[in-house]
DNA sequence: TCTTGTTATGCAATTTTTTGCATACTAGGC
DNA sequence: GCCTAGTATGCAAAAAATTGCATAACAAGA
């Protein structure tokens, strides 16, 4: 896929805007889709070009001017159409696991440098989505159920976080001889 | 980073034609980079121009010719600059947990449809990588220790794959019921 | 004999993403 | 008064990756 839909399922759950957006991607939707502010503003103008969503002007006092979008009703067929569709299987480009693939040609201490450097930013990431967690499981019943999807990949986050700890765990290990 | 360092270190071990990248980013690293044919020759020419890969056409008679890659001493240098530098981490854009994310405006059917697709290739992944992993444990001593870094990446594609499943499981359990 | 699979390489067009540059106003702390 | 952080948006160029198309020879099985 690419942004696009990731798009246009964060308005139609709730219409915003670019920066709107931004923040939504960094603290909800984040943690399976990244994406910098110039793709994103780019995005929307192609896909209000392209009839899927629309916006209106809105000025502020305090701050600067922004655009609200939301969704067509051409976007929310694409959005349906786009869900019927099978999604391929994500494919992996990770430099740090290449970078260790070829470590014997760089000193131990550099690559020790490097997973601790990795296993801070990890760290922080985990706590974090442990505590969106501790907040969805004190919502009410009700809440929690309408937001049972979401936090399935809340759970993916959470589980992917913990096991690349214990990977770390392996290689700090491993990294002590030699 | 990108394609470039993969190629440089897969050839630093080994040179080889574009073909047989190929095949090793589909067994070996190719758990953590993926790359199309296409792009892998294209690559291989912008390296040669750069002046960091040098060719030699090499005429079979079974088969078509191909070209034998090695690095040039260009190439190992800028090889040696990248392991020295940190390598950010990796952003994960994975459009099967936006599909998870919107459920709700999908069917429960449509859902599990598509897990299922993704846990097929999923398992036969892990059984492939722990196949590897038993071929890996029984080579003599020495060659073990040799491999041992390129075994910590296999190591990470084991661990996440299988938290991947577990997952998963969490998944399937939660779209049995409503 | 025909089809399929493997070996082997590539160009062109397009899409997706990143990097660099740019503007502008407000609020708060030192 | 100055500096930093936050709000808010965008263009342009380059890099990275995908998709579509193309060629060509051999081997193996139906």
């Amino acid at each position: 896929m690419s942004l696009k839909h990731a798009i246009l399922i964060l308005l139609e759950s709730e219409p915003g805007s670019g920066y709107d957006l931004l923040k939504r991607f960094k603290d909800g939707l984040g943690y399976f889709w990244n994406a910098k502010h110039q793709q994103v503003y780019l995005e929307l103008k192609k896909l209000s070009e392209a009839g899927w969503l629309e916006f209106e002007a809105q000025t502020q006092d305090t701050r600067p001017d922004k655009k609200n979008y939301r969704l067509t009703p051409a976007g929310h067929a694409e959005l349906l159409r786009w869900l019927g569709e099978p999604v391929q299987p994500n494919t992996i480009n990770d430099a740090l696991l290449v970078k260790l693939y070829a470590g014997a040609h760089t000193s131990l201490d550099n690559l020790r440098e490097e997973m601790q450097r990795h296993v801070a930013v990890h760290r922080k990431t985990l706590n974090r989505l442990l505590s969106i967690e501790r907040d969805y499981l004190a919502l009410p019943d009700e809440q929690r159920k309408a937001l049972r999807l979401p936090y399935l990949t809340l759970r993916r986050g959470i589980l992917g976080e913990q096991s690349w700890l214990a990977w770390a765990d392996e290689v700090e290990q491993e990294l002590q001889h030699d």
